[in-house]
DNA sequence: GTGTGTGCAAAAGGTTTGCAAGAAA
DNA sequence: TTTCTTGCAAACCTTTTGCACACAC
C-alpha cells in the first residue's frame, strides 16, 4: 500500500504535478494488490463511487494517458469497443473470458515461452501480445 | 479468381441473397491472391474508388458483419480505434508495423507454436491470437 | 406478393479537443 | 505570474439503428 507521499514523489519525478485529482486516481489504481483490469469508465465509476466525489472524465482520460505514457499502465487490445488498460505494466499475457468480459493475467508458467523465428527485416519486435479467448465448455464457438 | 457465379453460389448456400452490393464486396475482398487487412472505412473507399460507385456505408458494415458470422472474414484487435478485418480465416497470427500502421500475416514457421499449460478451470479456449508490434530500428521504445 | 436488403439520416458509444477558469510552481 | 491542469460542452469518429423504398425470390 503506498502513501499519498509516495504517489506526489511519484508524479513529482515524471514531471505531473500532483494534483487532487491525480492523487485520487492513484489511490484507485495503484492502492491494491492484485492487478487491476479498467476501461476508462469503470474507472470513472469507481470514483465517484468510492469516493464520493466526480472527476470530469476529460480528466480521466489524460491522466490516464498521462500514466501510460509515463509507463504507469499498459493499454491492451481486445477488441475495438473500448480500451482496456492494465496496471501490470510487465511483460505478461491475458485471457479473456467471453462470457464475463473479464481480462484474467497469465502467470509465467501459464504459457510456454512465445518464441519468433522470423521477424519482418528492418524492424525490431516492440512487443508481443497474447490473448487467450476463452469461454464455458458448453458455449458454441463463435 | 472466383467468378461472379462463385460468389452467388456462395452466398446462397450461406443463406445471404446475392446483392449487387454484396457481389460487389466479394470482389473486392476476395478477387486477389494475397490476405487481405481491412478496416471497414479502407473497404468502403476502395469499391468508390474501384468500382466508381458508392455503397452505403450501413450496408458495408452489414455485409462485413454477414460475411464475418458466415466465417469468409475475421477480426482482428490491433487496438481501439477501429476494427480490422482478415480476409485470410485460417489459424494465424500477426506483425502489426507500428509505423505504417500495416498488419503482416504471420507465417506458420515464423512463430513457434503457442503452448498454454494451464487454463482457466472450466473454461474452453477459444482462440489464440498473437500480435506481435514491430517498429523501425531507430525508433524509440514505447 | 412476401420477406430481405439497401440507403439515408439520425443516434449512439467512446474518445478528443477548445477554451475559460482554477491550481501548482 | 507563468505554466500546467481541470471541467464542461462541443466535436469527432466509428458503429448501430429506424424506417421507407427497392430488390430477390
Amino acid at each position: 500500500m503506498l502513501k499519498n507521499n509516495e504517489f506526489i514523489d511519484k508524479l513529482r519525478s515524471s514531471g505531473l504535478r500532483p494534483t487532487k485529482q491525480r492523487l485520487k486516481i492513484c489511490e484507485v489504481l495503484f492502492n491494491r494488490e492484485e492487478t487491476f483490469h479498467f476501461t476508462i469508465n469503470d474507472l470513472a465509476n469507481r470514483i465517484s463511487d468510492q469516493l464520493n466525489d466526480k472527476i470530469s472524465l476529460a480528466t480521466v482520460y489524460n491522466t490516464v494517458h498521462a500514466f501510460k505514457d509515463k509507463g504507469y499502465l499498459k493499454e491492451i487490445s481486445i477488441n475495438s469497443d473500448k480500451s482496456y488498460f492494465d496496471t501490470n505494466v510487465s511483460n505478461h499475457h491475458h485471457f479473456y473470458d467471453e462470457n464475463s468480459n473479464q481480462l484474467i493475467d497469465c502467470k509465467d508458467d501459464d504459457l510456454e515461452k512465445v518464441i519468433v523465428k522470423n521477424n519482418i527485416t528492418g524492424k525490431k519486435i516492440k512487443s508481443i501480445e497474447v490473448l487467450i479467448k476463452v469461454a464455458s465448455d458448453n458455449q458454441n464457438q463463435n
